[in-house]
DNA sequence: AGCACGCCGACT
DNA sequence: GTCGGCGTGCTC
């Protein structure tokens, strides 16, 4: 290849590559993935070298300012999975490049790179595991025995965590079972200590690298596995652009890399189980001697609300709970939703107190006793006299923890009833009663009891979201894990499946009728949704340019690719942005990024508007 | 992303 | 007359 020219990405959203001249002195030493410094308009910047070519169509050709590094910082294999990564994300491939980087390495920074010596395996594939321990008895000797195997290949590991409790608790274990050299990526750490770690990775001197979802883009040398411990948490999706989720693109770099792929889970995830299923890779499903407590349905259309007050508790629950609580045994109350009420609102004129940001009911919280946006945190006083009409009609209405906890100490008056949610520090004990939220879920080890009780799952199973089933489903069979005796399910949904098959902890024939209804319906994992994204300080202008964006999408799209109304976004209005979404679905992402790609570029872009694109929303 | 260019309102 | 508002377009 002539070296002439050499295609340059710099770390701005922009597509690029860049042509510039390399000069003669720099020409021996340039290779594909190295830094260099260029001139780009006015200003000085990083650029990564991603091609050469022996011309240019351009005329005024600036020449590279100098070679940052030797040694490229992205290897081949890195520079594919980028480029990759940002076709599924539909992201350019130098905001890839850059989130795959730590930012001292964007910033230029200097770093000392070995010549690297990739001894790729001969005849190495991807293939993938699921390792379903619904109990988290035994699925580390399971991972630990592939570590070891990888590690005698003198391969490395990349292990992936969703959250820092694993990430503590994994680190830990890899301690305890393995002598290597080893490190834990950490965004907490300072960029110099990352800076310094992503070296010693990329110079082949780390075995093991420990890390939550960013750790995906470890420059690991002979990477020879990849693990995604509890697969089906929703924290591996990042919430801001690129809107990547960390068990996806690991799936791509192991498919990439040609390596083995192990997802841990207690509760598969839709895709995982697909994946397993539709590839013939294998699912291993270790046996336990733990027996399951018996679940009670409740079918709360039986027992009507009493008038003018909430039915928290059924008369069969009642029941329970007092026969439980009777014999000194422990209870737990599970409700989906903190605070203490949803809404407050005025009963004469229907007023009710708004955050001014984002234009949502603010929930009163008991404790604090203010009113706050559950959306930016936005604090405010409860009011006592409607700011509208002047009356003290003034009403909370909804169930939240606080509200249980209220009606249980005037039931129960003598027992110690204790709440646990995301606002409490510690973990409570020392309970007759506790009132949890999905907090209870997400600690390391939740407390246990005779009997717990789900008082509201129906708002859950009926959420506009073709999760919620999934959702339903995975929070009941793991609350069934918290009672020692007992789970009692309110609803009024009895026959429904996602209950049905939860109440023994059924996960095939949830599954099997799961995967069947997706499929006849055309959701994933059997399609992608895509939302596109408009904000900006005008209500007016995002809508407008919403609404051109959906009419230049929908002339160009093909019959394969449904695009749904335009709607606001949820919240409508954040952090004093309005927002409206555009959502789309189609089988394959390889067509509907093509399609935005396209619709975004003919679409004359309104200033004051920011797109962004959310792939598997 | 940032910055220049360009075309319309109120000001020393 | 200009100073400056930000809408539009470009960076190899």
């Amino acid at each position: 290849m002539d070296k002439k020219i050499a295609k340059i990405l710099v770390g701005l959203p922009l597509e690029g590559p860049f042509d510039y001249k390399i000069p003669p002195k720099i020409a021996k030493d340039i290779q594909i993935g190295c830094r260099v410094w260029v001139q780009f308009g006015f200003r000085k910047l990083v650029g990564y070298v991603v091609d050469f070519s022996p011309a240019s169509k351009f005329k005024k050709i600036r020449p590279i300012i100098s070679l940052v590094d030797r040694q490229p910082v992205l290897s081949q294999n890195m520079l594919r999975f980028t480029k990759d990564f940002a076709e599924y994300y539909c992201c350019t491939w130098s905001e890839a490049i850059e989130t795959s980087l730590p930012v001292g390495i964007r910033k230029g920074r200097a770093v000392s790179l070995n010549k690297n010596a990739e001894t790729a395996l001969p005849s190495a594939q991807f293939n993938a595991c699921l390792i379903h321990d619904f109990l988290k008895e035994k699925y580390w000797e399971l991972i630990a025995e592939r570590i070891k195997n990888t590690l005698k290949e003198k391969s490395s590991v990349l292990f992936l965590v969703p959250d820092a409790i694993t990430l503590k608790n994994t680190e830990e274990l890899i301690r305890r079972s393995f002598n290597c050299r080893f490190t834990v990526l950490d965004r907490k750490k300072g960029a110099k200590v990352q800076l310094l770690e992503w070296q010693k990775i990329k110079n082949g001197e780390i075995d093991i690298v420990l890390g939550t979802r960013s750790a995906v883009f470890a420059p690991l040398v002979n990477l020879g596995l990849i693990i995604v411990e509890d697969e089906d948490s929703s924290i591996y999706k990042q919430e801001q652009g690129p809107f990547y989720h960390g068990r996806e693109a690991a799936i791509m770099r192991c498919r990439l890399e040609k390596i083995p792929l192990v997802l841990t889970s207690q509760t598969p995830s839709l895709e995982a189980v697909h994946l397993i299923q539709s590839s013939k890779f294998k699912l291993i499903r270790p046996e336990s001697k733990t027996v399951l407590p018996k679940a009670q349905i409740v079918d709360l259309s039986l027992y009507r609300r009493k008038k003018d007050r909430l039915a928290i508790f059924s008369l069969p629950l009642l029941d329970i709970l007092q026969q439980t609580l009777g014999k000194a045994g422990k209870t737990i109350l599970f409700i989906n939703r903190k605070g203490f009420s949803t809404a407050m609102r005025c009963k004469k004129c229907g007023f009710s107190l708004k955050c001014p940001r984002c234009n949502v009911s603010l929930t009163f919280h008991y404790d604090q006793h203010k009113l706050i946006c559950r959306y930016c945190h936005y604090k405010t006083e409860p009011v006592e006299l409607c700011p509208q009409c002047n009356s003290d009609y003034i009403r909370y209405f909804g169930m939240g923890t606080e509200k249980i906890e209220s009606e249980a100490h005037r039931i129960f008056p003598t027992k110690k009833i204790m709440r646990l949610d995301s606002e409490k520090k510690n973990i409570p004990a020392n309970f007759d009663l506790l009132i949890a939220t999905q907090k209870i879920l997400n600690i390391p080890a939740p407390p246990m009891a005779e009997v717990v009780a789900v008082l509201q799952i129906d708002a859950t199973l009926n959420r506009l979201d073709f999760r919620a089933a999934e959702k339903t489903f995975f929070l009941l069979v793991s609350l069934l894990k918290l009672a020692k005796d007992k789970l009692v399910i309110q609803t009024h949904n009895r026959e429904h499946y996602a209950i049905q098959t939860a109440s023994n902890a059924d996960f095939d024939s949830f599954y099997k009728k799961e995967l069947r209804l997706r499929r006849s319906l055309g959701f994933p994992p059997f399609s992608h949704f895509v939302s596109i994204g408009l904000r900006g300080r005008s209500e007016e202008k995002v809508k407008i340019a919403a609404n051109s964006l959906s009419e230049v999408l929908n002339k160009l799209k093909s019959k394969s690719i449904e695009i749904f109304e335009t709607q606001p976004d949820i919240p409508a209005k954040l952090r004093g942005n309005f927002r409206c979404c555009i959502l789309l679905k189609g089988r394959k992402i390889a067509e509907l990024n093509r399609l935005i790609k396209k619709g975004i570029k003919d679409f004359k872009k309104k200033s004051g508007i920011i797109i962004s694109v959310n792939v598997d929303t």
